[in-house]
RNA sequence: UCUCCCUUAGCUCAGUUGGUUAGAGCAUCUGACUGUUAAUCAGAGGGUCCAAGGUUCAAGUCCUUGAGGGAGAGCCA
């Protein structure tokens, strides 16, 4: 019979009261009187602790000296129900394992509230607190449910590469991926990095996107999506942007850009709902501790269509507005933090959808408009968050593709594969990308998206 | 990268107009307590006031520079 448990277990298996059990975990809190302890542990698969009750004279003195705060323990008891008040389970120690104490003078978790600045210090330890652990059993299950979502509509998980050699999709700062002894570093005749004596014979990056060869998948499969992570070497200093992210880009033949709201809408409605249905105890502590609308906040994007509406229609609620914006309003710029937070949070009071940008403002791939001065492309736009989805239509027709991409002046001899599915077969295709730690920061109400990733790398930290 | 704010005990923070020996809560340690729930009660230990330089009779406090952290902006997901 079995006799090693998890708490999870323990927690949702009302018929191992009165059992004898194991249970391996750090201990979380000690509580000692006279003849009685009381400790908390926690083992992480579900938010609740067990408590544990220890006769005192049953046991060696220094043994319970050294549970302390920290400590990994096993301990083996029977299950019965709570005298006291608090939870419904507890057990009754008959003996205890200690496989690592956890010195109390030296350990730097306590019972008490840390700073989440603090503990962004103590990374290889903040997994043991209530918060890391809420967060980082929700960025499981999110993570679970975005391949449970495409696998039941049949697409396809697609690995795309992290290494790439096209320089293309300009959509960042890139990392460079190199060989070299970067003390001796071959140069060609005229003085430039010779790139054909590197690894790869090229010079090459850190992916900053995979949609261009999700692009080349989907026209074949149909539907395909990535999720991998993704590298911007930008300085961007906000609790918005990591320089390692992950993301999850959706690609699919057959799509206009009706389609691709549609299942943008669908997405991210079936993730948060998915959260609600199964993170329920974590997402209760986080709006408890952290942000009491949060569970009210997720519940109206499940149940609430979202508002639909061109740049240009934006523009015009913009200006209609009367307000004052630090950055003035003008049909042709881009939409800055202030009008999207003014769209989002006080105009709609609801998440939004913007399609149909000018052409200028955004990348060359997406599908020109007839009027010859806008594209398909759309943005999602969540509260408190700001832009959480890009995505467009993207351009299927070969010559306007290729005028674009001479426009904008992107070398072909990185594009040549790229232009030819639009040679050969053809078909209108849509996609958008969703970056999964800001999704975390809209289901988890935390505010940093530092606190949502468990190793954050940002400009100037790398640690971990 | 720009703007603003912060840095004092292990943690979170007070510290007045520049003025004697820098404080509190929690944590830790010691003791008390018959079932606790961030247990409670009593006591103890714990400081390079971020760093360097400067002003002053006197600097945690004022000035300069630097480092680290945070918020906002830009870039974007």
């Amino acid at each position: 019979m079995k006799a090693k448990y998890r708490i999870l277990e323990v927690v949702n298996t009302p018929s191992l009261v009165g059992k004898t059990i194991t249970i391996n975990a750090w201990v979380r809190t000690k509580r000692e009187s006279k003849n009685v302890a009381f400790v908390a542990l926690n083992d992480g698969t579900v938010f609740d602790n067990l408590q544990v009750v220890i006769d005192v004279q049953k046991f060696d003195e220094e043994l319970l000296k050294n549970i302390s705060t920290g400590a990994g323990v096993g301990v083996t008891g029977k299950l019965v129900e709570s005298q006291g008040k608090g939870q419904a389970l507890e057990m009754v120690a008959d003996s205890i394992v200690l496989y690592g104490p956890a010195d109390p003078t030296t350990y730097p978790l306590q019972k008490k509230g840390h700073s989440l600045e603090f503990l962004r210090e103590i990374a290889h330890l903040r997994f043991r607190t209530n918060t890391f652990g809420a967060v980082f059993r929700i960025r499981h299950h999110m993570a679970f449910a975005i391949h449970q979502f495409f696998d039941n509509k049949s697409f396809k998980y697609l690995h795309a590469p992290i290494i790439t050699g096209s320089d293309a999709e300009g959509a960042g700062e890139m990392f460079h991926v190199t060989n070299f002894d970067l003390d001796h570093i071959p140069r060609t005749e005229d003085g430039k990095i010779n790139f054909s004596e590197d690894f790869f014979g090229k010079e090459t990056n850190l992916t900053v996107s995979g949609q261009l060869e999700g692009e080349l998948a989907a026209l074949a499969l149909s539907e395909i999506y990535t999720f991998g992570p993704t590298f911007r070497a930008e300085n961007s200093n906000t609790s918005r942007h990591l320089a390692e992210f992950w993301m999850i880009e959706p690609e699919m033949a057959f799509y206009d850009i009706t389609d691709n709201m549609d299942l943008a809408e669908e997405f991210l409605k079936y993730l948060v709902n998915y959260a609600l249905q199964n993170c329920r105890k974590d997402l209760q502590f986080l709006n408890d501790m952290y942000d009491k609308e949060l569970i009210n906040r997720l519940e109206r994007v499940v149940q609430t269509p979202f508002v639909r509406l061109t740049y240009s229609q934006a523009m015009d609620v913009l200006l209609q507005s009367g307000k004052k914006f630090e950055f003035p309003v003008k049909w042709g710029v881009d939409l800055q933090s202030e009008h999207e937070r003014f769209l989002v949070e006080e105009h709609f009071k609801n998440s939004v959808i913007l399609t149909d940008y000018p052409r200028e403002i955004k990348a060359f791939y997406m599908k020109q408009n007839d009027d010859g001065k806008t594209v398909k492309a759309m943005d999602v736009l969540f509260p408190q968050i700001g832009e959480i989805i890009g995505g467009s239509q993207r351009e299927e027709d070969y010559d306007k593709l290729l005028a674009r991409i001479n426009e904008m002046g992107i070398p072909h001899k990185d594009m040549w594969w790229y232009l030819e599915t639009r040679k050969f077969g053809s078909v209108p295709h849509s996609g958008f990308g969703l970056g999964f730690e800001r999704l975390l920061l809209f289901v988890t109400g935390m505010k940093n998206i530092r606190d949502v990733i468990p190793f954050p790398r940002t400009p100037q930290n790398a640690e971990f």
